[in-house]
DNA sequence: TGGCTGATGCCCT
DNA sequence: GGGCATCAGCCAA
């Protein structure tokens, strides 16, 4: 939950684009029935039980992929779901990969599924990826411009039928970027 | 502007 | 075989 909102503001990297981290949900370890983790450890969530720092990436909905960061120690589960971003560098690709149908600068990374595909991050090459190292294919540096702990704002998460009532949602207030306010 | 729906594949029971 | 941490397009107002 605190690495959630610390995470506001962060720039998260891959290979030729940056963007600033807007919006995140916490899913907890122990009691969140909505977390991929709650039935504790497969085949596909054995990255949440393992060390923090490595990025998390599952796929849903048959189309979409979405990118989790791991947040609390091995053996523990816990993690944080990048919801929305705001293009850094690298926009003229991210619009490439989104297609031509995306018509609002917006558009292009307010939501989970959008990011993943703006960014290019897929199971396949950033699942259990170190994102604290600078030479990972995805990692995450300090904000460039603080974030104020006024500026944050929480609400429930979005999209789940489990735990819906559990304050786990963060974002920047005002923030073009977010998915919804 | 807001609500509904189809697309589509994988994971877990 | 059911359900899913989504999205874009369509429709009614």
């Amino acid at each position: 939950m605190t690495v959630a909102r610390d995470l506001l503001g962060c720039i998260l990297h891959t290979e030729h684009c940056a963007a600033r981290i807007v919006e995140v949900e916490a899913y907890l370890g122990e009691g969140d029935l909505a977390a991929h983790s709650a039935r504790g450890i497969t085949p596909r969530t054995q990255v949440i039980f393992g060390p923090p720092g490595h990025a998390y990436v599952y796929f849903i909905y048959g189309m979409y992929e979405c990118l989790n960061l791991v947040a609390e120690p091995k053996d523990v589960a816990g993690c944080v779901l990048i919801r929305a971003v705001e293009p850094v560098r690298g926009q003229d690709l991210m619009e490439a990969r989104r297609g031509n149908r995306v018509r609002k600068a917006r558009d292009l990374t307010n939501g989970p599924g959008k990011l993943t595909l703006a960014l290019g991050i897929s199971r396949r090459e950033h699942n259990g990826a170190d994102v604290t190292r600078r030479t990972s294919p995805l990692f995450v540096t300090e904000p460039d411009v603080a974030i104020a702990a006024s500026q944050i704002e929480t609400s429930s998460r979005i999209g789940i039928r489990q735990s819906t009532d559990l304050p786990l949602r963060f974002f920047v207030r005002g923030n073009p970027f977010v998915s919804r306010p």
